[in-house]
DNA sequence: CAGTGTGAATTTGTTCACAGCC
DNA sequence: GGCTGTGAACAAATTCACACTG
């Protein structure tokens, strides 16, 4: 969402909402189960339930693609995963990237879900000279010294960084001056890019400070249900690091 | 997304948007660095340009949680950041469990950026046994049989899958049995969990194609411009778009 | 008649623009 | 003067409800 839309030109593109798109690999993934166990028609209803939305929702996402579903009937699963991987582009080979071989970096390399999808590892990168030549998913890293050459070698487009975070930007600096124009960044930083660059980012942290707000607003609920039952007020400032507070203005 | 909330608790104004507290930890990160530089307040613009969003929808953001900031000067950031954690719940302590100690789940207990906002990793859960005792990131793996133990013992309120997809929902029903309320999935499967309980998920390859779509759509404009010389045939003219759409063409 | 496809209504999120305060 | 805080305008996304069709 953060990315990159804003600078559209008058020329009145495809427009499939980007909440959309965001749902499509969602579509495609129950749809290839289905195809697995070769089910030859869904409804909008059963898809849905099984990628987890509602049905009007999806006949609404597909309404943009074109009318691809049959009324009374539903949707031919194998038409449908041939049209939605065409849409994503899935149809076609992606080279990819992984610069910054840790923990992270190797984990995405042995992540199964990318090859699956049209997504080729092309080559993994790394820093660190003792690294280089060591195989990781059985692929020798590189080192960054060999980014460009590698980029430009294998016609690569998409990079991701799973570096820390200081070297975030430093390598998404190379990785634009070297052709890339879609990134999908795992260090926890705001890149900056040039326009007509695709950057998202994936960033664990952020996601957990989500469910903690969330947790605590549940806790507080159940406090505020037993205060209202005992008929009193619980005060909240027993807990946390009181001593860092700032006394600027009381609330 | 909450369970039929239609009415403001009582106690305060307690409607942040869902796509305000998505944000909040961005901001949050840009204020901590801000703050490591003994950098005692910020305007509104350079605290957006410093997390990657537009002031206005910085200072909308902020007017939810409160009048923290001061006409004419911009906000004091150790105040603001305390009130961002405070927000969030970070002031607390979320002990949490990883299960699923592969590649990734290894990874993530890592990770530096959860023990440094109050996520403690309490214990890491794997089912292959010959795990069983072996240290990773200083903690020794347990097994999936001490599962319900282990949240209990520790009060644990999240969870983090990073199993398989074949096991994830069989470990989401544990853990929503032992008591947790908020997962963080990274399994690629769609996980069904009871009223109450929340489900984030992180998924490498939808992100992928989400970059794959745009970086298509970009080869497409290309492509177009260059056909801008030749005549080109307008959209949009009937109701549903292409004439090109092959007549049945499974994968 | 079951189930798609879609306008219209509603909700949610973003941006504008300026009043109000320091 | 400079910058926050916010109503009001705008845009995007979701949901509703039903006409239409195989």
């Amino acid at each position: 969402m953060a990315t990159g839309r804003t600078h559209r030109p008058a020329t009145r593109s495809r427009g499939i909402p980007e909440a959309t798109v965001a749902r499509l690999p969602l579509y495609l993934r129950a749809l290839t189960a289905l195809s697995e166990r070769s089910v030859p028609t869904v409804s909008s209803e059963e898809l849905a339930a099984a990628a987890g939305v509602n049905s009007a929702k999806l006949r609404k996402d597909f309404s943009y693609l074109g009318s691809y579903g049959t009324r009374g009937v539903g949707y031919d699963v194998e038409y449908l995963v041939y049209q939605i991987s065409r849409e994503l582009g899935l149809t076609q080979d992606w080279p990819v990237v992984i610069v910054g071989i840790g923990n992270l970096g190797a984990a995405l390399a042995n992540y199964g879900g990318f090859a699956s999808r049209g997504f080729r590892v092309a080559a993994l990168i790394d820093a660190d000279p003792t690294m280089a030549g060591k195989p990781v998913a059985g692929i020798a890293v590189q080192h960054t010294d060999e980014l460009e050459k590698i980029i430009d070698d294998n016609g690569v487009s998409i990079g991701v960084i799973a570096t820390p975070a200081g070297a975030a930007q430093q390598v998404c600096d190379r990785l634009v001056a070297a052709g890339i124009t879609s990134i999908l960044n795992f260090a926890p930083t705001v890149l900056s890019v040039p326009d007509g660059v695709d950057v998202r980012k994936v960033d664990l942290s952020i996601e957990l400070q989500i469910l903690a707000f969330h947790e605590q607003r549940k806790a507080g609920e159940e406090a505020a249900a037993e205060a209202a039952a005992v008929a009193q007020v619980p005060r909240e400032s027993g807990k946390g690091p009181d001593g860092d507070v700032p006394a600027v203005m009381p609330a």
